[in-house]
DNA sequence: GTCTATACGCCGATAGAC
DNA sequence: GTCTATCGGCGTATAGAC
């Protein structure tokens, strides 16, 4: 690798990382390129050496990212032994992220692809998703958990960690997303218990 | 009330109806006044005779559907009498609502006050989720459901059906949500059960 | 109350020097 | 690879006739 491919790479870490923290914090709309610019400390043409547009910093963002939460959940999933393990660290890793990585999360979890993308849509977010499905799934074969709708059991894994994350960005809580985990693990479990 | 005050009122819900939709099919930003006005047939001028901007439509349009979520959950809550029915007709109604009145929802659920308000953001959205809170705290003093930490409590009532809603928009459910209902609701209680 | 026409700014994107 | 300068377009908002 020559140094000028050194450089290119770390500017272009910065603008994907100055970008996502202005995408999260003003909106996607209301960050103009000029924006990012000014926070990377650099002009808009370089930025368009880089990259072709504004949608495609948005875009890169956004698959890179479903591969993070891909990654996360694979990882986590393989981490323990046993079902209930599994289970419990995939709920505190989530809490964890979320205050540890909180721009990726809100990254991930708020950004609407159809604001960003204006014609044909052919994203697919739903992949971190339908991996907890598959695994709950062969959970219930395998009889560790209770035999239930796949969609309802992954609705319940999700549902209830996410929204306590989203009401604490929303400062509807205000302590540390760290003391309520265990209750909020053994919710879940409840859930998935005949 | 005069003739022209009528109309002038019908004009304002027609602006209303439309945004709505626009915001919720295209997003608020991609969605002008143009379009709007084109929409309702009529043109920017006479939107701006009922509007000072296109900010104080969706400004408006959220205040109410803030409104219409907390008048849903009050009617909802005095509806029966036993807890457990009271839980199960909230869970129900919300999914009702999200194949029904489908628009509203999901411009309450899905539209960030983020992407609209520019500056000093003051608007409240929490409204619905803490009355939820107070009466599930009112449950658990009666005895009538588990003594939790009121925020888990909530974050379960409100995080399982939700999330299956949101699953459903992403089209990741192809099936009608009314044969989750049950299944739902039933995962929800369990939660606040000891 | 609604229309047409238009002002004006900001944004995304490009050109070309260094 | 980065800069400055600039273009074209779209979007909000206004002015003034009807």
């Amino acid at each position: 690798m020559k140094i000028n491919d050194e450089r290119s790479l770390l500017t272009q870490k910065l603008i994907f990382k100055k970008s996502m923290e202005l995408f999260v914090i003003k909106g996607y709309h209301n960050t103009s390129l000029r924006d990012i610019a000014a926070e990377c400390g650099i002009s808009t043409g370089a930025i368009y050496h880089h990259f072709s547009s504004k949608e495609e910093i948005a875009v890169k963002l956004f698959n890179d990212t479903i591969l993070f939460l891909n990654n996360l959940f694979e990882e986590t999933l393989q981490s323990k032994k046993e079902t209930r393990y599994k289970i419990k660290e995939l709920v505190f890793n989530l809490i964890r992220i979320a205050e540890e990585d909180k721009i990726t999360l809100q990254f991930a979890l708020n950004i609407k692809h159809k604001e960003i993308i204006k014609d044909g849509k052919p994203i697919c977010s739903s992949g971190p998703f339908e991996m907890l499905r598959t695994f709950l799934k062969n959970e219930m074969q395998k009889g560790n958990i209770k035999k239930m709708d796949s969609y309802v059991a992954t609705v319940c894994l999700t549902g209830i960690p996410v929204r306590l994350i989203q009401i604490k960005w929303d400062n509807v809580i205000k302590k540390d997303l760290d003391i309520y985990k265990e209750e909020i693990f053994e919710a879940v479990w409840k859930t998935l218990q005949p």
